[in-house]
DNA sequence: TCTGGGGTCCTAGGACCC
DNA sequence: TCTGGGGTCCTAGGACCC
């Protein structure tokens, strides 16, 4: 076998993260089936899914599997409080951290061998630092790729750590069933499955040509290279999200879905979006209408602007238009769900500043970022780029 | 009480430009 | 008469993830 590099990437997962957070704050619901949500299922605890309550279930379905469960409303603020705990440890273990979500991220540890050990030592202290100063159970998996790591998580879960070595990848990986793979959903593993291809190592069988005949070109070429464990992906800190978006279900009433209620929604769920997008500093071009209907079927509009706003009148005008020319059109009936998002983010006010910046100084760069705060007030710094003296171009932060 | 709310990425057709 | 090719942007829909 060809090695050409050791594991050090680490996937970090809490495991049922809303429902661990709750038994960790209500020590009357350690130990038992825990649902947090009551209309649909948003987590549960690993008692509960033991008896076959998943994520996203209806609620009256998960009730029917465990009727004694305990059933709470989520408390969102408490999870984000817990999230953050959390990646406050990933980034005192390396800087290369990569968010994912509000419970799972990525972790390059290769450049840490001398100050902190190997992977399996980071990974052990990691899930012991988790546990001790947040309280929760993480499971880790360890790899020489992103996608290997995340497949060994989601294999250790719950409470668990669980190494790929680089001789025994394809070992690990080609007895796994197709749905293991990040990508394959119920869709994807279904038109696999009609083909009689059910696991990882029967998808490394086929010619990439059949998969994308099969698939599409992207998710074909995508699975041909995740079976043969070729993922070169580097661990990416700082990534930003691009769109924001709110949506709510609405009541099946009639008088819920009249054009009035409608109206009423698309106003909180603009002046919700516009909120956090001033918050965040951004900005955004296309305005996006989502629309569901009793069947569970969809339908989309958008309009583009020719400027980036986070203005509420703007944005809500757009909405309003949308809904306008979508409705008439739209021959299906009941209404359940209407969400806007904005999407094409761009930073608000981006300030290129030439400041004096020694790169060997350590307290150079935070003494200008201070500078530009003093200017331009304390919360003017979201990002800072280095530009190179003479081509203005962004150059990456890397030690001499 | 069937199915929440937050996202990402890809495809495919048409407009438009060179 | 026949007939480009490459590229970007916009829109709508779909699969997937947590």
């Amino acid at each position: 076998m060809f090695v050409t590099g050791d594991a050090t990437i680490l996937h970090a997962d809490l495991d049922a993260f809303y429902a661990s957070v709750e038994q960790r704050d209500d020590p009357r619901l350690r130990g038992r089936p825990v649902i947090v949500g009551s209309g649909v299922v948003l987590a549960a605890s690993y008692e509960a899914k033991a008896f076959g309550i998943r994520t996203a279930m209806g609620g009256r379905q998960a009730r029917g599997l465990c009727p004694w469960a305990i059933i709470v409303e989520p408390r969102m603020s408490a999870y984000s409080a817990a999230s953050k705990a959390v990646f406050e440890v990933f980034e005192h273990t390396t800087p290369l951290v990569e968010g994912l979500s509000i419970d799972e991220a990525f972790l390059e540890v290769g450049g840490l061998r001398r100050v902190s050990g190997t992977s399996v030592e980071i990974a052990t202290r990691l899930r012991r630092d988790v546990l001790d100063r947040v309280g929760l159970p993480i499971t880790v998996g360890v790899a020489r790729t992103k996608f290997l790591a995340k497949v060994a998580s989601g294999v250790a879960k719950p409470d668990g750590l669980l190494v790929v070595p680089p001789d025994g990848e394809l070992e690990f990986l080609h007895p796994l069933p197709v749905q293991r793979l990040w990508g394959v959903g119920s869709v994807t593993a279904q038109k696999l499955r009609e083909r009689g291809i059910r696991t990882v190592g029967d998808v490394a069988r086929l010619d990439e040509i059949v998969l994308v005949s099969m698939l599409g070109r992207a998710s074909g070429r995508h699975l041909h290279a995740l079976a043969h464990n070729r993922d070169p992906r580097p661990v990416q800190v700082g990534r930003r999200r691009g769109s924001i978006g709110s949506q709510h279900a609405i009541g099946r009433a009639r008088q819920s879905r009249s054009p009035e209620a409608v109206d009423a929604v698309v106003v909180a769920l603009v002046d919700r979006i516009t909120r956090r997008l001033r918050s965040a500093a951004r900005v955004g071009r296309t305005v996006v209408l989502r629309l569901r209907f009793d069947d569970y079927s969809r339908a989309t509009r958008s309009h583009t602007l020719a400027r980036a706003t986070a203005h509420t009148e703007t944005i809500l005008a757009i909405a309003r238009e949308l809904v306008a020319t979508a409705m008439p059109t739209i021959a299906r009936e009941g209404l359940t769900l209407v969400g806007v998002a904005v999407a094409n983010l761009d930073d608000d006010g981006v300030v290129q500043l030439a400041l004096p910046f020694d790169r060997h100084s350590d307290n150079a760069l935070d003494t200008a970022l201070d500078d530009v705060r003093d200017r331009f007030g304390s919360t003017a710094v979201t990002r800072a780029v280095l530009l190179g003296r003479r081509t203005g171009q962004p150059v990456p932060m890397l030690p001499d």
